[in-house]
DNA sequence: GACGGGGCATTCCTATAGGATTTGTGTATG
DNA sequence: CATACACAAATCCTATAGGAATGCCCCGTC
């Protein structure tokens, strides 16, 4: 560190946020909006370079990241970035979403207070407004919407141990919809599919609400066969 | 490190395998055999001593540790192991478990190898064969046997979201066996109850599998807030 | 006897050093 | 021209040092 020391031995104590979660947080970012493709390698010394920092924060932050499914490690050659899915790994997460969301839906429109009701009205406006061009920066808005609106629901549970299984599986949802086929054409249909679950949320209707999600879940799934790339 | 170096620099390349990996599996069965209790703090320079390695190690451990909410961190002061279940936590938990174990086991029973069964039968027979003395230690046997037949049954899914899904959860389900109220009267029900989710896997009949789970579950839920200490 | 302050130890956190291994490159040889 | 070897660079992994903050205990004072 010879130039900026960019630490906080010098700055104000805003030093009360410890240096891992500034460093999981930047990967976090950059694996989301796809800044990092999938096989890239994440080398401990180069981030930590990059980032300003020495590398024991930066191997804290990519231990925890590695549970989330999003980077492998491999015992002593480092990490890099999952690998792109095949249509089995794609059909797999699928399966778990039809299990877990539902569930979730259900679960939320049984317990959501009016104000968790409007964080999703929120999100579904957002979603509508969202720019849907053909560039990847104007398309993020899209999908932090859509990340963001099933989030939610499983946040509105009331069930930590469901917002964990959902979380399980969020980056990987996440990262599909960047590098899995799923285009921009989705959002035209997708929308709807949010409104419909929307709607039956605020009808206050389990069974609807369960079914909506149920239903966006396998569109999702019929889509993405219908034009994904090969393996 | 003064007296037993311990490590490997003289040793043979035993060495090929990575100390926090170590560090992980022994604080593990530390914690899913009870020798932590909740509410215990874990040091990281402690820790560190008692295993004859350094602090990155076990930081590291540490914070894979973290994302299965077996421990929890606080910023700048360390961690702790999880404190003990409320009812809520423990609502939530068999909520959690209604939802993905008797989707697991579904898949499981469509999917099943004969060799992959014979796994499932010998947990049982270990379940029925396990010593249930009122000590610890020979408990231990009979919770390892449960916690493998559940864990067998998502891992025969061959969807590894929901194998995610399910470790999200697992340790946690072994700590409440442990310490949440659920005692050794518990054994003699389950094992009637794990018999007849084998009898319908065996059968090949996944609806009864999944039936069969969820009847599980919410037995276990039933006797725990039967007999469930106060918060 | 009760209360407050100072020093010491502990602990977390980050940076740095150095050993071991892998990877890539350049050169020499068949 | 292709192959093999050697050296250099990068990388992972572990240990150690030291700063900053917290907690604890002892002691002096009211």
């Amino acid at each position: 560190m010879s130039t900026a020391p960019a630490g906080n031995r010098s700055g104000r104590s805003v030093s009360r946020q410890v240096l891992a979660d500034h460093v999981y947080e930047e990967l976090l970012a950059s694996l989301m909006d796809g800044r990092l493709e999938p096989g890239t390698a994440v080398s401990i010394d180069g981030t930590a370079r990059d980032l300003d920092v020495s590398p024991t924060p930066v191997r804290e932050a990519l231990a925890r990241l590695e549970h989330t499914g999003m980077v492998r490690r491999v015992a002593l050659k480092g990490y890099r970035v999952a690998p792109l899915f095949t249509r089995e790994d794609f059909a797999e997460l699928m399966e778990a979403r039809l299990a877990i969301e539902p569930v979730n839906a259900r679960l939320a429109c049984e317990r959501m207070t009016p104000g968790q009701l409007a964080e999703l009205e929120e999100a579904v406006s957002d979603l509508k407004k969202a720019p849907r061009g053909p560039s990847f920066a104007e398309y993020r808005d899209y999908l932090e919407a859509d990340e963001r609106f099933h989030r939610l629901i499983a946040e509105h549970t009331g069930n930590q141990f469901m917002v964990s299984a959902y979380s399980a599986l969020g980056g990987q949802v996440q990262r599909f919809r960047l590098f899995g086929g799923v285009g921009i054409t989705d959002a035209e249909y997708a929308i709807s599919e949010h409104q419909a679950v929307l709607d039956a949320l605020e009808a206050g209707d389990p069974d609807a609400a369960a079914e909506a999600m149920a239903e966006h879940v396998r569109r999702v799934r019929g889509r993405a066969i219908a034009d994904a790339p090969a393996d």
